[in-house]
RNA sequence: GGAGAGGUGGCUGAGUGGUCGAAAGCGGCACCCUGCUAAGGUGUUAGUCUGAGCAAUCGGGCUCGAGGGUUCGAAUCCCUCCCUCUCCGCCA
């Protein structure tokens, strides 16, 4: 969430962010509903003084004098409501919408509408040069016997899928290599719950908003985490920290769930767009400084960069647009690997920064060394998700013979073994 | 799921209708004193909203798990919910 302030100091600023980020925010209703509601306040407070002050000398009184003073106060209750009530509709009409605020946007962001805006900014590795016939993901997994969609869907509806035998250990392999990789760059490594609460949804910015993304669990109140962001960055919410512990540096792994609402039609094909996914996150909580921010984000990027090279999985890093950035992101790359049979770069990883978007709405401060207190930045980047990294890995490790072969980082996480045979 | 006990400031813990944002202790901070010193003294030590001021600062409101209610007045009484602990049941 923006800093109110910001927003009556700074109107045409967040319009502006607003229109670049293609997000319905009304900045002129807000300062309106600002005034009304500091207005009211006021009024609020100057009646509730009064009442104090009257029972105060109330204490103090006794015998007819008190019951006198008693009479006095009687009507003063129902004023109060009166007021109170109109102070806590205009204080959560405020609230609901500054929660809807855009956050601020770099100005290294492109302005652009949507995914197709969005700005290469590098390559890395050389797209394959097939000399016999590429199979795709889902023929090969058939083929190998790794992957079944088809009993998936039976199970489950649409969009599901069974991983089984190598590839179910494939899969395994990958996360954990990437877990334990982050692990020793001083990454702290999470399992974290799956299912949280709406404070935790709101917290993180998915709520309001991504409601009809997520698998929400009615009787208990609970919502399915789209990502281990959700209750990572959680974890300390509405806590103090002591500038020393910064910048805490985690990684959550974690099943994620979407429901993918409103995307019927779309990437309909294989494991590209599933409801269930693994995925380990970097999530980042630094210092409220700019250059650290820039600093964190740069290192996330790296992290995930080296995974894919150590896969020599040839993939792009572009700067993500206004419009294809979230409410709260400042500034975001994606990493885009190459996926041979879309024969084009296909989103595998997202890596945002937030400043203090998250943490205001989490609650997450800390202390500096002079004792003042100031919300953290926080910063998120997907190091690995499958099954949708297994699309270019089982593509572009595949043989002439149909078989498979095992990128080496991951044999040692496969028992040894080198190769995926029918 | 059943029965019971609880949730108070950074921590421990008092407080069952009025002067309580809250005793006391611990911890933290500041200053002072002192070479019997891992000691002593004094003071200070929540968050948030809002008003005045360039500012230091000063005033007011709210907050004792959350939300409602009773009352002139609620940490204290009533209702609902959440959470923690103990016992029983069930269970990976």
């Amino acid at each position: 969430m923006l800093d109110p302030k910001y927003i009556l100091e700074n109107p045409d600023e967040v319009k502006e962010s607003a229109r670049k980020k293609g997000v319905n925010f009304d900045v002129d209703a807000f300062i309106k509903l600002d005034e009304k509601r500091r207005q009211l306040q006021t009024e609020c407070d100057a009646l509730r003084a009064e009442k104090n002050a009257a029972n105060e000398k109330i204490a103090k009184l006794d015998g007819d004098e008190k019951q006198k003073a008693i009479a006095k106060m009687k009507n003063k209750g129902d004023e109060e409501k009166k007021l109170t009530e109109e102070l806590k509709e205009a204080e959560s009409k405020w609230t609901q919408l500054l929660l809807t605020a855009p956050g601020k946007i770099s100005p290294e962001t492109p302005e652009g509408k949507d995914d197709t805006e969005n700005k290469e900014l590098y390559t890395w590795g050389d797209l394959p040069k097939p000399d016999f016939e590429f199979k795709d993901h889902v023929a090969l997994g058939l083929d190998l016997d790794i992957l079944d969609i088809e009993r998936g869907v039976k199970i489950a509806g649409s969009r599901n899928y069974f991983l089984k035998g190598d590839g179910a250990l494939l899969e395994l392999a990958i996360l954990q290599y990437t877990l334990h990789k982050l692990a020793s760059k001083g990454f702290t490594a999470f399992l974290p719950p799956l299912l949280v609460n709406y404070e935790a949804m709101q917290g993180t910015s998915y709520f309001p908003g991504g409601e009809e993304q997520t698998y929400t669990i009615e009787s208990d109140d609970k919502y399915l985490i789209g990502t281990s962001e959700v209750p990572v960055a959680s974890y300390h919410s509405g806590e103090i920290l002591d500038e020393s512990e910064l910048p805490k540096l985690y990684a959550g792994y974690s099943y994620c769930f979407r429901r993918e609402a409103g995307t019927y039609g779309k990437d309909t094909h294989g494991l590209y767009r599933i409801h269930q996914f693994q995925k380990v996150e970097q999530v980042v909580l630094c210092k409220n400084d700019m250059e650290e921010s820039a600093k964190m984000h740069e290192m996330l990027l790296k992290n995930a960069e080296e995974v894919l090279q150590d896969l020599k999985l040839p993939y792009r890093v572009v700067a993500v647009c206004s419009g294809d950035m979230g409410q709260g992101q400042y500034y975001k790359n994606d990493i885009e690997t190459w996926m041979p049979s879309r024969d084009s770069y296909g989103e595998t990883h997202s890596c945002s920064t937030f400043l203090d978007f998250q943490s205001r709405r989490l609650n997450i401060k800390y202390k500096n060394a002079e004792g003042k207190k100031q919300f953290v930045h926080t910063l998120n980047n997907t190091c690995i998700a499958s099954p949708r990294i297994l699309i270019p890995l089982l593509e572009m490790y595949q043989n002439a013979d149909g078989s498979v072969t095992i990128p080496e980082p991951l044999r040692p996480w496969m028992g040894g073994k080198d190769k995926i045979e029918a």
